[in-house]
DNA sequence: CACAGGCTATAAGTATTGGTTATAGCCTAT
DNA sequence: ATAGGCTATAACCAATACTTATAGCCTGTG
């Protein structure tokens, strides 16, 4: 059995489409036509129901999906192992990751990986988080970089780092270097817009005190660079990531306020597909993040 | 590329030989070079190196290997898949098992699988712990069921019942129901040779109760068989799986001894490679495992 | 309703592939 | 030296896989 026609076999149920198939690959439709007979032939089972010119993938042609993927996926890393191994290729490692995580944390997380292993290309991608997760299991990308715990059997998540998240004010703000948490109660805070994680891991951690409910919601904005500007305008305090602040505070734009007794943590997320063979670099990266390649308190300006 | 010939490949790396993987194909040698010349070609890499009349894989035939395997692994389970999608495959579940559960507890669990799937046929393979894992790693049997723990980063291990270690004497014997733990100090036990995984974790739990070292060895039999004899015929005292004398429990020929306040359990692990694609019926059997088909507390003989 | 434009299946011709047997060349062990 | 194992190559044949051309089917449109 080719694997060749294994792969046709996908890209015309991933197109539905015999002629689409063809077109795609550069070959005559009957190429592709004989393909897939040639399987319906050695499976014993049709794999595509022709009925009413549509083509429908049948139960068998579902049951194999599947396991042609896996075949040709398998295949595809034999070619790069041992390319790699001959010392012809190199691999691009495809990373994605959210807005917060790609904007602040890779940059300079990947520039310390491409200074280690400097024979890896590596090409980053950014999208919010859904999007992120979509291209995954598209194989568009390699591994995914996310804040929001990820619950799929398809993926394999691992926690890589974690980020604090803490107030910040301005400057000129009237608060020392710390607070009583009820302090927050009267300030007027400045939210990201309902249904952010970042703002649902924020108010369940007020909840616990109890003293989210004597809030007042004073000002919601939908980026958190509009927050940063608001709040180094004095227009109020707000509670960020502290990836998303590190820079302002070195700058000394804004000012980091600690609450007595209370430390907020998130957690960052690699994702990436539950699969026995990783693609060349992936397990470099993977080892790379293990060894604490990244801790929130590297990122820590204290004294 | 052919399926076929990366098969053809593996077979010639297990064999070491051509011309023998020729003849166990019953194809003709020529035919065998030629796959594995169009391998070298495709791949642009050497797989064997020939020079001096051996047959050595090369660095780029070691990394292929495993790819090679595992498509040609994906491939058949495609093809059972599917026959059995089209009702014309029988799953031959193969099972291994160390001699303790092969014989004591299989058989009727076996039993009751069957009745609950009786179109999945299921044949057992009874060794000692170390041969039922090289069968497992050798793709001779589907999974294992061994008492020891295994570590191994190619098998998945997995909990699927527990065994209570009991102490049992002749129904002559002058003891009632229950005893305290030191009141085994001065009997006369017959134990299982050194070495043996069930003494080792009886020895273990009487250390920790501090009467090990108190206690003299006795008798060494190197079989349970041969001490349920020695017991029954009123030689001393043993401790030993529930699993394995339940019958003579049962029967009258063995008596059960509580300790007070002590209970010895070991578990008994269902072991299985980790792989993608589980063959039919390995997955039915781990689900009928896990519901719950399997407790010690069933074998229990107690009023 | 006719018909253009999409689809898949089939037919016929050619190129490639995969098997065979026969044989050459090499190494090892007797 | 030589027999007996191995792998590689050559020559041949059958099967496979591609091509183009074409038929048949369905859908949407004027």
């Amino acid at each position: 059995m080719n694997i060749e026609s294994l792969q046709m076999f996908c890209l015309v149920v991933d197109e539905g489409s015999i002629s689409q198939a063809a077109r795609l690959s550069y070959v005559s439709q009957p190429a592709v036509t004989r393909q897939i007979h040639q399987l319906e032939n050695f499976y014993g089972a049709l794999l595509f129901d022709r009925t009413d010119g549509k083509l429908k993938v049948t139960e068998a042609g579902k049951m194999l999906y599947p396991f042609a993927k896996s075949i040709v996926h398998d295949f595809h890393r034999s070619k790069e192992s041992i390319k790699q191994a001959m010392g012809e290729y190199h691999a691009n490692l495809h990373v994605g990751a959210s807005f917060t995580i790609g904007e602040y944390l890779l940059p300079s997380l990947l520039g310390r990986y491409k200074k280690q292993t400097p024979d890896i290309k590596v090409t980053l991608t950014i999208k919010n988080t859904p999007g992120v997760l979509e291209d995954l299991s598209n194989d568009v990308i390699d591994m995914a970089l996310v804040e929001g715990l990820v619950e799929n059997k398809e993926f394999m998540v691992e926690k890589f780092a974690d980020d604090e998240l803490i107030v910040v004010c301005s400057p000129e703000h009237v608060w020392g270097e710390q607070i009583f948490i009820e302090e927050l109660i009267n300030e007027r805070i400045i939210w990201r817009e309902s249904g952010s994680g970042t703002r649902l891991i924020v108010e369940n951690s007020l909840r616990e005190y109890g003293i989210l409910e004597k809030m007042e919601s004073y000002m919601e904005l939908g980026s958190t660079q509009a927050i940063k500007s608001a709040v180094e305008a004095g227009l109020g305090i707000s509670i960020l990531p502290r990836l998303t602040v590190a820079r302002e505070l070195k700058l000394g734009l804004l000012r980091e306020v600690d609450i007595e007794g209370v430390t907020i943590f998130r957690n960052l997320w690699l994702v990436k597909k539950q699969q026995r063979f990783n693609k060349i670099g992936v397990s470099q990266f993977l080892e790379f993040i293990q060894n604490g390649a990244c801790h929130s308190s590297k990122l820590k300006t204290k004294k």
